[in-house]
DNA sequence: ATAATATTTGACTGGTCAGTCAAATATTAT
DNA sequence: ATAATATTTGACTGACCAGTCAAATATTAT
């Protein structure tokens, strides 16, 4: 007895996500999104107790889907390096898919929506942050590689330069659209994603002080 | 005749300015800027013609005064090493002061209203990307200075040095606003900083692959 | 004082906002 | 068929939104 599920709920999540992608969350409404999905504003109360409540399943269901593919590229079986050509290549192609079908430069939609509501809605702060750290883990997997294979020194911190990496590739991200610009950003992200490994891999023990500054904290 | 000029305008920015970083610029309405300040919305309209308006008026004011204390840290007689080292504790006590005033971690005022508001009002976005372009210009300088003297590589692209450098700052204090925490910044934002040059100043030509492909764009 | 000008006020729009709710409708198991 | 349940609808709040405007008030030069 009862009626079957609908994909009532999904075409919501994913309306929204669109929308407050190429805008922001204040500058999208609850309306915006019943009528871009052409549904009507009762159900959305059916099934999100608000707009907030909303954000973050759109942002738990873009990352679920966003993971797949980064694991997908992560974990292949080539080389560490190639697998950081193939991310650095994957968040440009992110952001060209973006541009063609929004006519903007998007930038990353967690930090984006993290960061407008960080002071706000605790919830969404909570989810960005969340979802961070959860990019920062799979980072961590490839640097554990790599010290296995001696690429990296044994006593990196992989914690810290996993979440480096996040953060490197986040600066650049929204640089990006702020400047809606994506000319520059393939090659960017490669040269800050390497350069951010690249000391671990090619100095370590080497330049010093700022080295040691850096290992013993 | 006529009535002498009043630091109304003047106050309707600097409130503007806080309630805007605190929070954002879609949770901040007009009528709080007015109420917040003490001053009618009639004024409010006398001096700005539209809410956009007043956040590109605050957004310069903010940098103005930015600017002034970034360019006296990074114009002093001592070296371009401790500039940065004093640059990277100015912006966390930035930070600081923000997270002491407001009971939270704010980011940058810019970079966090630029994205908000990049996909719906042009002229912040492009305030926003001029105050970026305008302290990588700033960092140009001192780069300039550390090539002559030999710190730096006379084939150091300063142009994309300096706004590595501005992009790589973003993401660190953007991920702090994120995560509501200051505990790793200050340590973060020095490593980041001279990771950033490091490779400039001690790898010029070294790690053969990374370098070129950096080099020869 | 008065005229010219700059500033401030408060009351006012008309539209949009997030969120509510009772009733209608569809689906399914029995 | 009917009862149980899930979903959808549309009309509805009351608050808030950005922005308008004519009138009031303050200041200054003459």
């Amino acid at each position: 007895m009862g009626r079957s599920p609908t994909n009532t709920k999904a075409k919501l999540i994913e309306t929204a996500n669109d929308l407050i992608w190429q805008s922001s969350y204040g500058s999208v409404s609850v309306d915006d999104i019943c009528n871009t999905a052409g549904i009507k504003k009762g159900s959305f109360y059916h099934y999100f107790s608000s707009k907030a409540e909303l954000a973050v399943a759109a942002m738990d269901a873009s990352y679920q889907h966003y993971q797949g593919q980064l694991t997908n590229i992560l974990s292949a079986g080539i080389s560490p390096i190639e697998r950081f050509e193939n991310l650095a290549d994957f968040i440009y192609q992110k952001q060209k898919q973006a541009f063609d079908k929004y006519g903007r430069v998007c930038g990353c939609p967690f930090a984006c929506l993290g960061s407008e509501m960080a002071g706000n809605e605790i919830l969404i702060q909570q989810k960005a942050d969340e979802i961070l750290e959860l990019q920062g883990n799979l980072f961590k997997a490839i640097l554990q590689e790599m010290i296995d294979s001696g690429l990296l020194s044994v006593e990196t911190d992989m914690e810290k330069l996993g979440a480096q990496i996040v953060t490197s590739l986040l600066g650049q991200v929204m640089v990006a659209r702020i400047q809606n610009n994506l000319s520059h950003l393939k090659d960017d992200i490669r040269v800050s994603l390497f350069q951010t490994l690249d000391l671990k891999i090619t100095l370590s023990g080497k330049s010093t002080q700022l080295q040691e500054q850096h290992n013993d904290k």
